[in-house]
DNA sequence: GCAAAAGTGTTTATCATACACCCATGT
DNA sequence: ACATGGGTGTATGATAAACACTTTTGC
């Protein structure tokens, strides 16, 4: 305990995306050893004048060149043997990209996938652990704050926000339950605008209101 | 970026006692610069081999003499310049302990002191901030999972139990309706005797069992 | 007998759940 | 006209909240 103190700091990503109306991960293919060909958060060591958060960010950012994302601190990892490469202890930040905005040339240099929730491949030292947690969080988060509207588009449509709660929480949801407690909520504007691409009839858009949401705080999907 | 990394890494321990029917945080007095004189969360440097885990557990030990030690990872604190002596980046951990176990001893010769969670002397750093999280989380979770009997003793009444919860949410309950939930829950143990230390009539004793609730699982005071 | 804290039920409002049919449109 | 997904209301059970008096006992 009296010798200088060597542990390297660092942060890993859960980057969560709604595709094909599915919850899925963005993961990356590691391409040295140790465990070289399994997947892993991407993730990267903390910057000496750099805050936490802003590591969390740039990371994000080299990878999918997407800035002011939604990120959250989920927890810290510190086994003191959880990389067997040397002492490390990671932060995890999880954040939640649209497919549509990010880079796609970025992501294939990094060799980087999207994996669905529940097909997740072999990950790294405790990554899978940090991915759990991250999804509990989630799940927990998400009945209670306006945090999922991250993984659409501004616009979106009822039937999408009930497949992406469906997704999220891995559970059916009775439709009309869900529209009526949307309905509560005012801040959900109904756009005039109809999305004409998933049936004939069209779904209306709605749009989230961030300041209106502000007055009233309370959320419960 | 590319320079070695400098960042030391701490642990910062939220401790939450309940003395005298009010929920209090043992703090100590610092006494060196910088903020010589103001009040601060016990804390240590993590050691080169040490579980962050465990160094949270040392930190309180060492302050304390208790082991095994009720503790949650709160968050992880990473602004780059939240420590004006050098770049730290500190992860706080909440712990409950009885006043009645702990070795005054070693209390005093950090010196150290309990105060009420209302009534927090000025603190270093961004160590408000910490408690602030940390009492927020305790406020959230002490309803949903059993955690607030760390700080009663093993016997305990309900009317302790009571205070116990009106102290940590900070407002008053309904004598009946908390009562009724309590009976709900079955792993509630009432025994023969009674604490006739506070009234003339006598409370019954009750007391957690954590096998039957470990079947269960559903909590919520 | 009275002071002081422990203990006890009922009513009401609110919220969550279950459930099935009509609508609008493009082909 | 029909196929496809979008949209709508009601009844029932469960849970939370409000509320006041009786019991026990030491003095």
């Amino acid at each position: 305990m009296e010798q200088k103190q060597q542990i390297k700091l660092a942060v890993d990503c859960i980057i969560f995306g709604f595709n094909n109306n599915r919850l899925e991960l963005l993961l990356v293919h590691r391409g040295f050893e140790p465990e070289k060909g399994k997947w892993s958060l991407i993730g990267g060591y903390v910057g000496n004048e750099e805050d936490l958060d802003d590591a969390a960010n740039r990371v994000l950012y080299n990878l999918s060149g997407l800035e002011n994302i939604y990120m959250e601190q989920v927890r810290t990892w510190g086994e003191a043997n959880r990389d067997p490469s040397g002492r490390v202890v990671s932060t995890t930040y999880s954040a939640m990209i649209l497919k549509s905005e990010y880079n796609a040339e970025l992501v294939n240099k990094y060799d980087a996938q999207w994996f669905p929730i529940d097909e997740l491949p072999e990950l790294i030292f405790d990554h899978r652990a940090m991915v759990d947690s991250a999804v509990r969080r989630l799940r927990r988060r998400v009945r209670n704050y306006p945090i999922a509207f991250n993984l659409l588009p501004e616009k979106f449509t009822l039937p999408q926000l009930q497949m992406l709660y469906e997704g999220i929480l891995s559970e059916p949801l009775d439709k009309r339950n869900f529209r009526r407690k949307v309905a509560q909520m005012n801040y959900f504007i109904k756009l005039e605008e109809k999305d004409m691409s998933e049936s004939r009839k069209g779904a209306y858009y709605y749009r989230f209101d961030e300041a209106l949401y502000a007055k009233e705080l309370n959320f419960n999907l």
